[in-house]
DNA sequence: AACCATACCCAAAGCGCTTTGGAAGCCATT
DNA sequence: AATGGCTTCCAAAGCGCTTTGGGTATGGTT
C-alpha cells in the first residue's frame, strides 16, 4: 500500500493525502479524519526511503563504533548508552544507524555518512583528548553530539558528560576524611578524555589535602577485570600499599575486590574502595545496599539526553550547542571504612 | 556531487556512469577506468536512500532489541555480537539499524519495518522457548536469522547456534570425572531457549551418571553479578551444599567466587566452577591461562557468520535456510579440581 | 557495396514521497 | 453582478538513483 493507492482508494490526491496525514493546515478537518481512518486501516507506512529523497532528511541518527584493536569501545557502556538514545528515536521517528569501523578510516565513514545522506546527525562516542572528529564533523556539516567533552577543544559542540573531576574529587576527599593518605587510582586509559578528568579531580583533592601526587599509586589501563586485579594485586604487595583504592569502573573494580580478597584482606575494613558506576543495567552495584561506595550516573540517561540534545541541534540548527553536565550522585556501601591504623596489617 | 553533476563533468549520460560504477558489462574498460577515477576524485558517494528507491532494496540489517522491563537483553552480549555483524555489514554495504523496543509493541514494529521497507531483513535476538516471532516474521514475509535456536518450532528458519547441550553436558561430564556428585546449575532465566538447552545438557550427563536431578541444586535468573553471589551464597549455606558450580555466564560465575571466598572456601579446591565463556572482549576470562574452566565460544564470531547467513538469505531467496551449530571449545582454568572429600570442610 | 553483429552509449520512465503554484467553489461585500 | 477572500483541493515537478528499450558507430562478412 503505497501514498498513490491510498488517495486513489480515498478519491481524492496525493497531496491531500500526504497533507492530511503529516498535519499540514491545508486540508479540513473532515477529510483528515476520513484520510487517517483509512490509512490506518489499510495499515498504510510512509516508505521511509522516499520520504528522506523527497524532504531531503534523514530521519536517522548515526553512531560510530570505533573498533580499535583494543576493543576499548565495544564496551559494556555501549549497550545501556545505546538504549537510552533509542528510546528517544523511537519517540521521535528516527531511526538509529550504527556503524562499527576500524580507528584507521574512521574519518572515512563520517564522510561517507555524510555524502550518501545516511543520516542527519552522528552521535560522537568515546571522545579523546584533543579528539579530531570535533573538526572533521564541523568542517564536514554534520550535526553530532558528543558523549564526553574534549579537552582541548576550542570549537563549540553539543555535549552531555558526567562531572567526572568533581565526582573523582568528591570520591577522594571522603577517603581523606576516612583517614586513608594512600590512595590509589585504578583509572581507564588516559588518551580517553574521561579518564583524564577523573585524574585530574583526584590530583586536586591530593592536592588540596597537601598531599603529593604518587605515579606509583596510579594505573591506566582499560577498565577490565583482569586489568583491575593485576593492579591491585601489584599495588597490594608493595612495601609502601595504598589503604584504598578509586576505580574508574565496576568492573575493574570487581578486580580489585578479589586481589583484596586473596591476600585475606577484608574490603571495606583493611581495604577501601570506591568505584564509578555506569549503573549498568546488567552489572549492578549491589540491590538495595550498594556493595562498593561509588559515584554514580546512569549512562541510560545519558543515551536519552543526549539523543535529545541532537535532534533539538538538528531542527533548530541556529542554536547555541547545548552543553550538558551531570553531577554525580554519591551513595556509600560496604566498601570503605576508615584508615586501618599503620601497625594493624604490619604496613 | 551527484550523479548528474558527475555525468555532466564526464561528458557521459547518467546511465552510462551508473553502469560503470555498478560493473555492468556494457561499458568500455576506459570509460569504466575514467568513470571510476573521476568518481574517486569528486568523492562521489550515490545516496543510499535513492538508490534503496530504484532499486526496491533497503541495503539495510534490522536489530530489534526487546527492551524488557527486566533489561535481559540490553545485555553485555549484543555489544559483541553486533559488532562481529558490523563486519559483515560493512564488507557487503550494508547499515545496521537498530531498534529498541519494548517487548508489548515488537510485532508492531516488525510489521512497521516491513511496510516502511526499511530493511531488508532482520536478526532476531534472544528467542525464547516457542518465540512466536518465527511465525510472524514468515508470515509477513520479512527474511530474518536467529542468534540462538526456537525449541518447538516447526517452520524452516536460518540460525545460528552454539551447541548449548553438548556444551553444559561436557562440563557436567568433567565434574563427575573430577569426583564431583552435587553440582549445582546456575542458569540463564529459562524461557531463553539456550537456557533450556543449557539444562537439558546438564540433566542428561546426571542421568547418565545415575545422580538424581535435584530441582533444590538448580537456579535460573538475569545472569548478573549479584544474582550468580545471592544464589552461591544461598546453596552454599545449605547442609547439603554443591561442591561444584556450572554457570551460564562469566558474570555469574564472578558472584559465585565471590560468595565463595566470602565464605573462606578457594575456588579450583573446595569449590569447583565450570562457566560458560561468550569470550566478551571487555571482560575476558583471564589471559594467557583462563581463570574459569569453561566452555567457550566467541559470540562476536556468531556475529560476523550469522549475519553472513542473513545477506545469504536474502541474495538467494530461494535456497533452504542455513543451519549453523557450533561447538563450544572447553578449555581448563585454575576454577575445578578434584572434589574435596567428605571429612574435609564438614559436609 | 550491402549487411549484420558487436560494442558503446543514451533518453526517458519509474521508485514513493513532498511541495510549489495554482484552480475551483463558496460566501460575504460592494 | 462583479469583486475579493477563504477554504479545499489538485496536477506536476522534483528528490537521486536504476533500468528498459532503444540508437549509432565500428569492423568483419558476404
Amino acid at each position: 500500500m503505497n501514498l498513490k493507492q491510498l488517495s486513489e482508494q480515498l478519491g481524492l490526491s496525493q497531496t491531500t493525502v500526504s497533507r492530511a496525514l503529516n498535519g499540514y493546515p491545508e486540508v479540513s478537518a473532515a477529510t483528515r479524519l476520513r484520510v487517517e481512518a483509512a490509512a490506518k486501516e489499510s495499515n498504510y507506512h510512509p516508505s521511509t526511503r522516499a520520504k528522506g529523497l523527497a524532504t531531503g532528511r534523514a530521519l536517522a541518527i548515526g553512531h560510530v563504533i570505533p573498533m580499535s584493536t583494543k576493543h576499548e569501545m565495544v564496551n559494556p557502556v555501549f549497550g545501556d548508552f545505546i538504549a537510552g538514545a533509542g528510546e528517544t528515536y523511537a519517540r521521535n521517528g528516527y531511526e538509529m544507524i550504527l556503524s562499527i569501523v576500524d580507528d584507521s578510516n574512521e574519518d572515512q565513514i563520517y564522510r561517507s555518512l555524510k555524502l550518501r545522506r545516511a543520516v542527519d546527525g552522528v552521535i560522537v562516542h568515546g571522545p579523546r583528548i584533543d579528539d579530531p572528529r570535533i573538526a572533521l564533523l564541523s568542517e564536514i556539516g554534520m550535526p553530532f553530539a558528543v558523549h564526553g567533552q574534549v579537552t582541548h577543544n576550542v570549537l563549540p559542540y553539543t555535549f552531555l558528560d558526567v562531572d567526572n573531576h568533581d565526582a573523582f574529587a568528591t570520591a577522594t576527599d571522603y577517603l581523606f576524611d576516612l583517614g586513608h593518605r594512600r590512595i590509589a587510582l585504578i583509572n581507564g586509559l588516559e588518551t580517553m578524555d574521561f579518564a583524564y578528568r577523573r585524574r585530574s579531580g583526584y590530583e586536586a583533592s591530593l592536592r588540596a589535602h597537601g598531599v603529593a601526587i604518587d605515579p606509583a599509586l596510579m594505573r591506566s589501563s582499560e577498565m577490565t577485570e583482569v586489568l583491575g586485579y593485576e593492579s591491585a594485586r601489584d599495588l597490594l604487595g608493595n612495601s609502601n600499599a595504598p589503604t584504598a583504592f578509586i576505580c574508574a569502573s565496576l568492573i575493574s573494580a570487581l578486580g580489585v575486590r578479589r586481589a583484596i580478597e586473596e591476600r585475606g584482606l577484608v574490603m571495606g575494613k583493611d581495604v577501601s574502595v570506591i568505584t564509578h558506576d555506569d549503573m549498568l543495567s546488567y552489572l549492578q552495584n549491589g540491590g538495595e545496599t550498594p556493595i562498593f561506595t561509588a559515584t554514580r550516573s546512569s549512562v541510560r540517561t545519558a543515551g536519552r539526553r543526549l539523543a535529545e540534545s541532537l535532534l533539538h541541534a538538528i531542527e533548530h540548527p541556529n542554536n547555541p550547542p547545548q552543553e550538558t553536565i551531570l553531577k554525580c550522585e554519591f551513595v556509600v556501601g560496604h566498601s570503605t571504612g576508615p584508615a586501618p591504623r599503620k601497625d594493624e596489617h604490619g604496613f
